[in-house]
DNA sequence: GTCTATAGTTTGATAGAC
DNA sequence: GTCTATCAAACTATAGAC
């Protein structure tokens, strides 16, 4: 018994190094062609194999996407997770905002895989998705040592740098322009959400205009 | 002469119609199936004609996606600079902003033809571009209109904006979760950007590290 | 301009020998 | 598990009759 268990180990590993092979070939394909443009001859070809052994290891073109949203969603959550230096937390939250806009714009293809819908009928699997369920954990948390435990906040904290990457990828691919306002946008969101919610009041006779201060 | 005039002037008119049609039922077809899986024998079929004759009006899909975009960004332009109820300069902006939002998540697939770069190796034509350009200039100048004239702070508004767009259509598609943020953004940015800009100081006693505050 | 017919590719996926 | 060979279906685009 012992030995055959050894083997199906060894067998298991094997399998697992040719799967993470495949993936490998994949992320070097979408880098090149682009997400959507995965085809599996492609894919064959790079990996040194050829179009059926793909599916000896993968039932389906999907479950390809799966695995790199898998390995995308545990390398996002262990990006974040890392233990900051700081313990100030409003550091910490500057850094965390840092983190993520790089992590996004360091690999559109990665990026669009992960948070945005770009393959047609793709879903994640609940396994490959859960880590990036524990990222925003640790992003609420985050927010929470700031004082920011307003689920709304953490609403407005996602769209605040999901614009900042969204508008970095498409308009500037490769720069800095709106990678620049991150020290901006964590200042305006922290000052703003800081400010103690009184129920609008104001606004006297008419023409704010200029008006608004603090 | 006056009548072959008239003539092709008639034919002009028929010939732009049957342009108008097709670009309808690419519409009707990419709201069903998504953006990127407009195919011409779908586009035709549906148009109650046959592939070739699409390509009587369109040299190619492109020049479809073209036609598309031009369409879509002269809306987007009429529909943001449709003259403002208000004449004080922050209530218009926060109709700017409504209105932006609204055009886009009213029609997920015409927002990522406009304004990401969902089909592979489509660029738009300078023609179909400009009304995009003109929104764009009516932005600044609404944004002026407030005495915010920093490029950075349009830039700003921009992936604000985008922000709440994007996590809208991705997490909550058809819903309101970020939608409702909006009052709150242009709160947050018209507070942030009035603000004096002075060189970063403050914040005694703890050892802030990156230290912003303003 | 509109059709029938089809060229020429590329796609995801499978059968079956070894 | 890996291959050769291939299927069945989709795709964009074109040729040529009418």
């Amino acid at each position: 018994m012992v030995k055959s268990e050894a083997t199906a180990d060894w067998r298991e590993a094997r399998r697992q190094s040719a799967r993470a092979a495949i993936v490998v070939a994949a992320w070097a394909l979408v880098h090149e062609e682009g997400l959507a443009a995965l085809s599996l001859r492609d894919l064959a070809r790079r990996a040194g194999i050829t179009t059926p052994t793909v599916y000896a290891y993968f039932e389906s073109k999907h479950a390809i996407y799966d695995a790199m949203f898998g390995q995308a969603a545990a390398d996002f959550a262990a990006y974040v997770a890392e233990p900051y230096e700081t313990d100030d937390p409003r550091a910490a939250l500057l850094e965390g905002a840092r983190r993520f806009v790089e992590f996004c714009t360091a690999d559109v293809a990665r990026y669009q895989l992960l948070f945005q819908h770009v393959i047609a009928g793709f879903e994640p699997s609940p396994e490959a998705y859960a880590p990036a369920v524990r990222a925003l954990a640790d992003t609420r948390e985050l927010l929470a040592l700031n004082g920011f435990t307003d689920p709304r906040q953490l609403d407005m904290w996602t769209a605040l740098l999901n614009g900042l990457v969204d508008q970095q990828i498409s308009n500037d691919p490769g720069g800095e322009r709106w990678v620049r306002l991150i020290d901006d946008f964590v200042t305006m969101f922290c000052n703003h959400c800081q400010t103690p919610h009184r129920p609008r009041a104001r606004q006297p006779g008419r023409s704010r205009t200029k008006g608004a201060r603090r």
